[in-house]
DNA sequence: ACAATCTGTAAGTGTATACTTACACATCGC
DNA sequence: GCGATGTGTAAGTATACACTTACAGATTGT
């Protein structure tokens, strides 16, 4: 690894360039997604554009397109990335305190306004692409959140000891269902932080404990 | 009102012109308002070009843009199209029967798969635009809808003589959820059509009921 | 040493598309 | 009758954008 003098001209990798630190592909591609996923959540699919990525990668957008084949390929792996993010972050939550359970934080976690939480709209902006390799991500992201759900609130119902009348699969759906409606609500600033977040313990309770009766 | 004759050059409206039937803008808007509104349901707002809607409308693209100014008030009569067209149907129900109440009839209803279903894709690409004029519609279209299953719900309440825990409030928001989660379910093929059913009454059910201990 | 390769910049290209203009003909008010 | 208006067709225009190519300098393997 040797140092280098060149003009740089105004290069924003100069840095890296002058440094002669030299990325591998996949170096790059992890430090790429998170800011591209970012700009698709930004301005969804069809409004994010190459050069946009470019920039916010400070990079050109040749380059890019020497790490993924095309736009699409960007977006496919964005959504593999809001998948290991959100369960990084659900994971690194506090420990549920006060005799909440793990369900209940992730709940009110949702509820807040946090950056996250834009990625949904990546979820939307792919749901409105008629793609094959866009569905099929977005299929795999659902049942995974899904199983991850189910499981998470059948620990909620052994730690409450709930007798079920909802099954643990149909209430994570619901609970899902209502994250949808929480993100809305968020994006068209129809409730406030606090009425959303109400409404998302009292509604998530219900599910969660439906039965208990 | 006068018959004429002219070239007719494979014009799609030469029906109507030959037969010297003029429609005022209103009629034109009132009569492209469904076609334009399935072509934005189907293909995003992004996703729709003017072209395409003119096509489906029969025209060239200037006669649609003598009748709205742009393509985004085209799509914002559509929103408003749509909540008329949905409360429509609602109202078109059969009567609850067996004891049913007028509120499970519309959820399972919107648990089914008919033709009105991809309008809720309208929604999604209207959250996508940043555009604070489709927020606006897309909010009043959220809220007239909470309100009209706040009182559906109430209904279902005193018919059902239920005790709430969860204000009919909230639990219109949660079942505007459950709707969203049904949509995406059948948007991305993940249950079957009989699945997405038993989800929308059993959590349906649930939420309608919440309180009833 | 040097050809092949990699990493960056810069400048395209071809196409799609929102919106416009030109124009021909029919109708309407007077 | 005739100018103003309205309704249709057809052919633009200007721009945005996904993706490409050209090329310069540095690195690498042998």
């Amino acid at each position: 690894m040797l140092f280098w003098l060149n003009l740089c001209r105004g290069s924003v990798n100069e840095k890296e360039r002058c440094l002669g630190i030299s990325l591998s592909a996949d170096q790059k591609r992890e430090r790429f997604l998170p800011k591209i996923s970012q700009c698709f959540a930004e301005n969804g699919f069809r409004g994010t554009t190459t050069a946009k990525l470019a920039q916010v990668c400070e990079v050109r957008e040749n380059v890019l397109y020497r790490i993924w084949p095309s736009k699409k390929e960007m977006f496919l792996d964005c959504i593999e990335h809001i998948y290991e993010l959100t369960m990084e972050l659900w994971e690194e939550l506090p420990e549920p305190t006060d005799g909440r359970t793990r369900a209940e934080m992730i709940l009110l976690y949702q509820a807040e306004d946090h950056g996250l939480l834009r990625y949904y709209r990546l979820v939307f902006a792919g749901l409105l692409e008629d793609d094959p390799d866009i569905r099929k991500a977005l299929r795999k992201l659902y049942r995974q959140f899904q199983a991850f759900i189910t499981q998470t609130t059948e620990e909620h119902r052994q730690q409450k000891d709930v007798s079920e009348t909802l099954n643990s699969d149909t209430s994570a759906w619901a609970l899902m269902g209502l994250a949808a409606m929480v993100d809305i609500q968020r994006e068209l600033r129809i409730l406030t932080s606090a009425e959303r977040e109400k409404f998302m313990i009292e509604a998530g309770t219900e599910i969660l404990e439906s039965g208990k009766r």
